[in-house]
DNA sequence: TTGACGTATCCCCATATGGGTATACGATTG
DNA sequence: CAATCGTATACCCATATGGGGATACGTCAA
């Protein structure tokens, strides 16, 4: 088996930088895919599959306007992520904790001062 | 060019089920690697590789005990994801709203009758 | 109608994935 | 010393990626 698809869920959708920042700059508001592809400064059909994958997976929603098609920000399925991500956040706020814990032992091993830097 | 290497940040790696499973087990205390194989069910190697790419994010630390190699949680290299969906946690409220307003709508269409389209 | 525009799709490629199996390597035990 | 445990690595595969270029399709303008 080869890695889970893009469109998989969120978290592989959102894994490519270029998705992230078509929902950045979707998150300001509806836009036509030159929109994106002038911003981003991608080639169109690039674009236009990454568009794909955000949609498979539910993160934008399109509209056809004329011969234009506007892309729009849903954000529910980033839900998850950050649901997943919270229960971490103790984590790396924990870790300065824990790091203060080891150089203190440090500095009680030198005896000597020492206030180390990071 | 392919997809970005699953070693390539936090994002790539924790896209990955297994992976994110992992770091579930381990946010719960320090673990040797047979201990995952067990609890998770996968062959050894799969867990060592794996472990391998949460290493390289900087996810979890590695410990020498004896013959086993005991793996810690690191959750810092989860800050940027976690910053960065923070960023759209109104989205996923606000979708609501934004359903209210085309119920709403509807509503309305439905008392009076007017234009079409949506 | 023809033509231009805005997008999506098609085909081609290099890459590296997750999984499997076999094996290598260090540490411990006998 | 040899045998064994705990892990990591080496290979082999099928898969589908992100990117490029060309093109098909639908909509609107002459």
């Amino acid at each position: 088996m080869a890695r889970a698809a893009t469109t998989a869920d969120a978290f592989n959708a959102v894994a490519e930088p270029r998705r992230r920042q078509i929902l950045d700059v979707l998150a300001a508001g509806e836009r036509p895919v030159n929109d994106l592809v002038t911003l981003l400064g991608l080639a169109q059909p690039l674009v236009s599959k990454h568009l794909r994958v955000l949609r498979e997976v539910g993160l934008v929603d399109v509209r056809d306007e004329g011969r234009q098609r506007m892309y729009r920000l849903n954000g529910q399925p980033l839900k998850p992520i950050y649901d997943w991500v919270k229960n971490y956040e103790l984590s790396w706020t924990r870790r300065f904790d824990q790091l203060d814990v080891v150089l203190a032992e440090l500095n009680e091993k030198e005896h000597e001062d020492g206030r180390g830097d990071e």
